[in-house]
DNA sequence: GCATTTATTTACGTATGCATTAAATGATAC
DNA sequence: GTATCATTTAATGCATACGTAAATAAATGC
């Protein structure tokens, strides 16, 4: 195995961001450092800085005196965030077509699009979520582009913040998987406009779908 | 006046920034803390947070017991830069030219585009970056997605700290401004398609140039 | 000499203390 | 009752101290 210790600021960032995707730390609230760094049981130091690169990840915002908010998300903010994740993952099928890869280069890909199946199947609304995301994080990946996957990666938090609020509200995604299969021969054949633009247009109505649903269910942060 | 006593740490953040860009902290550089500390008369703590911050921003890394790492650019780098600029300005302009608006909301852009001309005018090239800068970021304000921004003001930094260097090994970019003006007229006239298209080529074309200047010059890091 | 071990240095990670200053509370005037 | 000012409270920003572990130097064995 590859023990570690990690140093107290890394073990605030982890605690920190597990937190705040389960909802014990809720979106909207306030926490003081104090709070905080008694709730990890260290000091406020490795608290600090591990607020700060949360906050540099758009996670959390310092307030001096008023105390780390944890930032609540509108329909309005989703849009933003699918509309980046949209340009930059499309950018990424594109790039993978052309990069002219083989298909054992692939099989992480096709492994989680089976996986998606697989969930759909028994109806495993976490399974499909987990094996969405290792989907879209392995197409950026194969885009090359570490920037890209950095800022994709980010925004991937964001989405999955909402999720937990969103998944169970949803029908069960069985056109995604077509999509996902489109996009994935596209990129074996090295076809380049139909990888990014059947990607696009997956994401884009990703966004149609969750700010409708959000609307819908009078959902105005989360 | 808007009179602040910044802190510490903010001061921190703008002095190693200035420092970084204006090379005084080369790229490649290592430097201890207490180092920093010294140079910017302050404790550790405050620089400590500031690289911190500037980590998350991609403009230095945090060694420990190496030093803090003033991060280089490859050329690969900048290219990973330029694509993620090129996709989400491009989407920006579409946006932009989406919302419609009046010729009085334009006039930010209009005037950047003004002063490039004039720049040109004058082989002003400095007075010309700054104005390509300020015509880059008020077309990604008009877009209208903060992420988006903050995205690309990150991006651009990184561009910033190799034109130094780039600005005047290349020829004056009269070219440049035909299709900013391009970009203008299609945002106004709310011409999607055109807005996008041209300003994709346009930042494509730009980084086509860099990438083969920084080849030409034997330039593998900066 | 060269390798390996031991000692030493020192940069970092974290805890702690304190001054500052924003916010909250209370007092006073109207 | 309300508004203004003084007072108290306490969260933060920063400096400082210190233990730890990594890196370097020294020492030992072969």
């Amino acid at each position: 195995m590859t023990e570690k210790t990690l140093s107290s600021s890394q073990r605030a960032i982890q605690a920190l961001r597990a937190k705040v995707f389960s909802g014990e730390l809720s979106a909207g609230s306030d926490h003081l450092e104090t709070e905080l760094a008694e709730l990890l049981n260290m000091s406020r130091t490795p608290v600090r800085e591990a607020i700060l690169t949360l906050e540099g990840q758009g996670l959390l915002e310092m307030r001096p005196r008023k105390g780390v908010r944890i930032l609540p998300l509108s329909p309005d903010d989703m849009a933003e965030v699918y509309d980046v994740l949209t340009q930059l993952e499309s950018h990424a099928a594109e790039c993978a077509a052309a990069a002219g890869f083989a298909e054992k280069d692939l099989k992480t890909l096709a492994a989680a699009i089976d996986d998606m199946d697989a969930a759909i199947e028994n109806s495993d609304l976490d399974a499909w979520a987990d094996a969405d995301e290792r989907f879209h994080s392995e197409l950026v990946r194969l885009g090359g582009n570490s920037r890209i996957q950095a800022i994709v990666g980010m925004m991937s938090d964001q989405v999955r913040r909402a999720r937990t609020t969103t998944l169970f509200m949803r029908p069960v995604p069985t056109k995604s998987n077509e999509d996902h299969r489109i996009v994935y021969q596209a990129i074996r054949d090295g076809d380049i406009a139909t990888a990014r633009e059947t990607h696009r247009q997956h994401r884009q109505d990703a966004k149609t779908i969750l700010v409708e649903l959000l609307g819908k269910h009078r959902l105005r942060y989360l």
